[in-house]
DNA sequence: TCGAAAATCTCGATCGTCGAGAGAATAGCG
DNA sequence: CGCTATTCTCTCGACGATCGAGATTTTCGA
């Protein structure tokens, strides 16, 4: 029927997204030298930043999949260039806490949150139960590709 | 108002559902000890073979933005583990063809394909009225993210 | 026919990631 | 309180993916 070719195409608008909210992180990466990892890395630190707290440098390597070593070399680069401080933590000194520079904050805040605000701009036209459709939509696609990467076939 | 926030929790569910659409090509790059990019040139290799056309080379740097040098070394290595193989073009012989072997295109089928088989049943609760509100939105929103992606700020 | 352009490959270099292990600090247990 | 096990980060050496420059083969146009 119709009506699976149009399920179809839903799918790969998806990933056609998917592909293209990418290239934007690219596209920062791009514009200040970094590699998608350092990108990876930056936005989890404002993330944590927003909600008040400061990344260690372990918790760092957990949120993008990295090994101690590699978050080394990491935050190496980052600091290099002076997008991040490593700031003893005075409870515990085998810590080292992570601070992002406010001029990396202000990059970040100016890239990605001109995305969120455009975004959400391109919602005003849709109507409150149609948003409620769309929030029900992405939770239930996102739920099963969560399964898909998680277990086993 | 109520609204703003709902909308923004919109475009963090869309960055979710990146993430883990991300982490599901991610689960079959280390079932079948790829790395990303070998993943991707997969991928955009069946796509090609959906469409019915053969992916050269060069066409293949393309689609997953690869110098010549790193195609040669990534087809070579596609080709080490048997998913793909050179075939040389008839028409122009400078031209590489790549063609996937039956087993990469299956193990592929089985792996994207299931997740589009699973996506499409769980839109199957989805009138075609909604179904059309989140094909709106969603071209709507991949429209908004292309922008921010190519054009500069 | 001959030179320019195109497609792929080779080589050497660079950079990100990792495993193994060292060093410092903390936690827990007797 | 002291001693050991654990936690956290860093160093080192190795490996792999990517790249730029250039070589090679083939095609195209004048």
């Amino acid at each position: 029927m119709d009506g699976d070719v149009a399920r179809q195409e839903l799918a790969l608008l998806l990933r056609r997204l998917t592909v293209e909210l990418d290239a934007v992180g690219q596209r920062f990466a791009l514009e200040h030298g970094l590699n998608r990892t350092d990108v990876r890395a930056l936005v989890a630190i404002m993330d944590a930043a927003r909600r008040g707290e400061a990344l260690t440098a372990g918790r760092l390597g957990e949120a993008v999949e990295l090994r101690s070593a590699s978050v080394t070399a990491l935050v190496d680069r980052l600091e290099k260039v002076g997008h991040v401080r490593r700031v003893p933590d005075p409870d515990d000194r085998r810590r080292v806490s992570l601070e992002m520079s406010d001029a990396a904050m202000a990059a970040g805040a100016e890239h990605f949150g001109g995305l969120q605000r455009d975004l959400t701009a391109a919602m005003s036209s849709y109507s409150d139960e149609e948003l409620a459709v769309v929030r029900r939509f992405l939770e239930d696609m996102t739920a099963v590709i969560v399964q898909h990467a998680r277990s086993d076939p």
